[in-house]
DNA sequence: AAGCGCATTAGAATCATTCTAATTCGTTAA
DNA sequence: TTAACGAATTAGAATGATTCTAATGCGCTT
């Protein structure tokens, strides 16, 4: 018994990342083949595999973890792969992407301190969001008590579309061909 | 008139990213060189550029588009001086890292909508906090609506130590050292 | 004016990710 | 069963942000 959650005893349900148990997996795991056949897409062995290997880890897997994985099953898999199903399941909307190198960083001195951010990813501005800031050193308290983590930092960010891209898409390839110039 | 603010009318103080003025600017860095010569850092004219650089932008820079700016003052700048400065004022408390590239990107097939991370600095694991989920569409549409964007996604993580890891540290060097071993 | 130490530099190294062009595999149609 | 087509897969090159390294330069202190 070294599960994590046994060394806790005053919270419940906030933190959930131990192994799935073989029924939740399964069910998850054809859920997620359905997702993609609905789209056309083939499950090949080594997809499946792929899927597999992300649903299996309770450390949410990198791209070259899976890769491991993978590769005691079909030793000549190659990391191209893993990074073109991780593909199909972003825009399946079949796995969440938790991005550590989207692009390259940003840095505000003008507000050392903690607070959301509003990224446009149209044309990539991050803009600060002042509301809710006061509320976050009481919310890393709680955080803490609950996990029994030592919580540090929070961070928020809210993608989407700024209003300016909103009203005038950018004029580049991609945008040009969606609004039906070639 | 080019302002952003000037094309919505009816959020108010949610969002906070128009050029500083001059009074604030000048508050703020005096208030950085103050702190950084507190730590004994020297302030060169390179690195006063490097904080102006950082503070006069409301787009959050880049290393990159800071090197730019820097560069056009004192042409010879080096990209590492930049990356240097950034990390005394990191260090410092004085600047706040939006990271997109602190690492790999890791991936959640389990759970493949947003939810709150926990995300341990020391052993680098990453674990869902199932709590608040719940309300992110909720969020999203509210944070919609107060900034003008169209918001598709939220992203919250929680950093810090795990209890695990405040238990027994990992017995690397670092750490080894730390407690007194060679 | 000499010497010391930090600041700065160019360029190499690293690492995740994407791209490219060639090859292989699976499926369907003869 | 075979031929043929398109999709899947491959190795390796390319890219880009960041870090590292070893050498040089600059600004203080005496």
């Amino acid at each position: 018994m070294l599960e994590t959650r046994d060394n806790r005893d005053n919270s419940d349900n906030i933190r959930d990342s131990e192994p799935m148990d073989e029924e939740r997996f399964r069910m998850r795991l054809s859920e997620m083949k359905a997702a993609l056949r609905d789209k056309g897409v083939v499950i090949t062995r080594k997809r499946a595999k792929i899927l597999e290997a992300l649903l299996a880890s309770d450390r949410h897997p990198t791209a070259s973890e899976s890769h491991e994985g993978v590769k005691a099953f079909y030793p000549g898999t190659s990391l191209a792969t893993i990074y073109n199903t991780i593909d199909i399941l972003k825009e399946t909307g079949q796995a969440l992407e938790i991005e550590f190198s989207a692009s390259a960083n940003r840095y505000d001195g003008r507000i050392p301190v903690s607070h959301p951010h509003l990224v446009c990813l149209a044309c990539e501005k991050v803009e600060d969001m002042d509301a809710a800031a006061p509320n976050a050193p009481l919310e890393l308290e709680l955080v803490s008590q609950a996990t029994g983590y030592d919580i540090v930092r929070l961070r928020t960010d809210y993608y989407g579309t700024c209003p300016d891209c909103l009203r005038e898409p950018r004029a580049d390839a991609a945008n040009a061909a969606e609004r039906g110039f070639a």
